[in-house]
DNA sequence: TGCGAGATAATGTATAGGCATATAATTGGC
DNA sequence: GCCAATTATATGCCTATACATTATCTCGCA
């Protein structure tokens, strides 16, 4: 099996870029030349040209079919192999991993968004509101075992007049003092300690549960119909923030996730 | 070579580099000097001290704090950027990202793996299995306007003597031709095709429905009970491969996603 | 035959420098 | 004073090289 079937994508001269292309003729033309590599790489896994366990050429065979250097057939390699798609062993080289389980980025916007998404007027209100101790039931929720003060929420998003979504918050009022005064009446508690602390580490469940009668009335649906539930423990620098769980009526809501190989793993800065 | 001793003499003071006001260093010391550098400027954003929008050193400011070349950094930042956690501009710097919308890594395993992490004997049956032409809509699950002949499946998991799981599945038996005469006695029709098409690209859509009659009598529920339903479109190079639903009953399972702002992205060898 | 000492092959990491490109800031011409 | 041209800056991408690390293979020698 002759391996160069895809090496017609040498590079005519370096130095030499072709036209500064005026209006994108053809699909993606990938402009550098490692993105070039690593697709033409990732095509072949992805067509099945090069199975799971297979060998890919070393990194000297790489540099010369491209005639480049190693830095940059090492750059795509290693970053593929962070990316888990292959696996590289000192002394023998590069291997197709064989995928145990497939991983999906799941995208979770802020409820705002999803309505806006949806062309509805979006508006939410707060049920409930205390300040209180963690109970040992509530540091289990948080995942932490010292006793901290926590504001406790309970707040309803609203699709238009229809209920869009219940949500059930604890806030560790150590780690973000500032909740204890802020009046959520402009910004959503989630949106208002994603601006306090944006960034943090968070473990995400998702299940389906059958309306209890409190949260039946709350979304005006009937009592025992299946909803959508997300919970997520939020930690920054070691200390949990906050607790969500989010209940949404079955059928008005959707989690998309897409697994992609490499590539769009983030969000996009719009 | 005075070449040699300098770079030798650069290692040494590279040891004891500051490390930008770091104050956890109680870890473990990373290997390696990027992973450092990375270590480091993430723990200041997760942390908060570098909050979004603000302009995190550039380059040639961290070359110095570091002692190193700006090959080294920039693998850093480019690495960062790939991951969404900075954007950088030219001329301008870089500059910490304000998530607009969570992305958690969602890890999808196969369902026989699932029921072996409850530590309850796995099974599975086929409940029906026909070969047909793609109407509309099953078109329209596959994603595809092509009419190509399709394998239909249904099949049901248990997880001991209980249900776990039911499978609604269409294969593409175009791109998988082989899947028309597999006889699914051993393998279940998801890892069988994993292990043909191994690398591919999906859409994943996570809803929560109640249990039609059909369905609920499949997997011994009440009718209209709640249900965790996973719809999945497989692509593998430009054309469709397969279409599953999974269907879950409601408290029997949970989806698990993790937020890591980098690394862990993708799942680890066994 | 057994076995330890290289030789070797592949990746891992880092350096130093280069050109290219986009854009903010500055300057020059009017 | 305003707009255009230039310059400076910071990133983007690539090269060529070096040395370190690790696992595999092979060869010489007792």
């Amino acid at each position: 099996m002759k391996k160069n079937e895809n090496a017609e994508s040498l590079r005519s001269v370096k130095g030499k870029a072709a036209a500064p292309q005026g209006k994108e003729r053809t699909r993606k033309v990938p402009a550098s030349l490692h993105q070039r590599i690593l697709g033409d790489i990732q095509g072949n896994i992805l067509s099945g040209r090069w199975g799971p366990g297979q060998r890919i050429p070393v990194e000297h065979e790489l540099m010369r079919q491209y005639r480049c250097s190693r830095m940059t057939v090492n750059k795509v390699l290693t970053q593929m192999a962070q990316a888990g798609m292959i696996e590289r062993r000192r002394k023998v080289g590069s291997f197709v991993r064989r995928p145990q389980s497939q991983s999906a980025v799941l995208s979770i916007p802020d409820i705002k968004a999803e309505v806006d998404a949806l062309n509805l007027p979006y508006r939410f209100e707060i049920l409930k509101r205390s300040k209180r101790a963690a109970s040992r039931e509530l540091r289990a929720l948080l995942g932490t075992d010292e006793s901290v003060p926590l504001l406790e929420l309970v707040c309803r998003h609203f699709a238009g007049d229809q209920p869009f979504c219940l949500e059930y918050r604890l806030v560790n009022l150590q780690a973000v003092p500032a909740a204890a005064t802020a009046d959520f009446d402009e910004t959503s508690p989630g949106a208002w300690l994603l601006r306090q602390v944006p960034w943090n580490v968070a473990d995400n469940r998702i299940r389906a549960t059958g309306a209890n009668a409190d949260e039946a009335a709350r979304l005006q649906v009937k009592s025992g119909s299946p909803c959508l539930v997300v919970e997520r423990t939020t930690r920054a620098a070691q200390s949990p923030i906050t607790f969500v769980r989010l209940t949404y009526p079955g059928n008005l809501h959707e989690l998309i996730a897409t697994f992609t190989p490499l590539g769009a793993s983030a969000p996009q800065p719009a």
